[in-house]
DNA sequence: TTTTCATGTAACCTATCATGTTACATATAG
DNA sequence: CTATATGTAACATGATAGGTTACATGAAAA
């Protein structure tokens, strides 16, 4: 791999999850969802597991069990499924000590909170507009493009 | 401590040996900024490298040698210091496949990118608009608060 | 009811990475 | 030359996200 891995991609895990999921009729168990996500079984459940006490999805043991989405797609956001997952910290730049002695570190610490914590607002704001159903359209949409950029290549040969 | 470190607290630390050397006439040395910080002299030069490598400060050996700040206060931005510290990731979260097959996978990359990447400018403008004499500022206007709330204590004592 | 298939979860392993540490080379003022 | 500073390589440490094993629990099918 080129760069490394960010702390937690939990929220792209479920979001992959959960349009594959909305894309079958049936629920899907966490061995199918694991191979869809290149992943243990084990991590599926655990990730999903938060999906499910947020009551965002839920599961059923034993034959035909699995996972399924509880609610409407467009009743879904970013938001929900960040919060699901326990509100992880977004950044990844932060400071040492959270209550230093030193008059100057707590300043720094106060402007740079003062700053991400904008941000931080802006961020949560856009994902709370982006619904699951929003991704699955684009989906759709790329999807399409890609297709009939097919169809061209083959007029093309 | 009760939440976990964030995965890189250099432009906190930059930010902090920066105004105590600010404060100060004469070069800090390596060994006195590892004091203020809490750290290893050698954290100290590891890290500083970057800042002077940028132009940001300078670095003397030997005798009556250290650290020092290279121009103006009011010419060093958080953003600069971002910039010298290599751009390091600014989010903790992220996607785990950079390019993965999946159709599905690419689609939810795409999305969660295109919103990162909105947030992900402000915070650099953000940043581009704060100055060292910005932070000095405040520690100042920070000192004379706190200064005149001791007062206010010795006279209601 | 027994079997099979699914989730739920605890307990551990592993790889990665920021930071800390040791050791030593190099430069410079006195 | 010596003392004092940075420069840097090499290795240690601690935290943590994710992977893995093992087994308990529950539900449908045989």
């Amino acid at each position: 791999m080129i760069g490394y891995m960010k702390r937690d991609s939990r929220l792209s895990s479920v979001l992959h999850a959960l349009l594959h999921m909305a894309e079958l009729d049936d629920p899907m168990t966490s061995e199918q969802l694991a191979r869809c996500l290149n992943t243990n079984p084990v991590v599926v459940r655990r990730t999903m597991g938060f999906l499910r006490r947020a009551g965002i999805v839920v599961s059923d043991r034993g034959h035909a069990g699995g996972w399924r989405i509880a609610s409407d797609l467009a009743a879904i956001t970013l938001r929900d499924l960040h919060n699901a997952l326990g509100e992880p910290d977004v950044f990844a730049i932060g400071h040492r000590h959270e209550a230093p002695d030193c008059l100057v570190e707590q300043s720094v610490n106060a402007a740079l909170d003062e700053t991400f914590a904008e941000v931080q607002a802006l961020l949560l704001k856009r994902m709370a507009h982006v619904t699951l159903a929003d991704l699955a359209d684009d989906f759709a949409r790329r999807h399409t493009v890609r297709n009939s950029h097919h169809k061209e290549h083959e007029q093309d040969a």
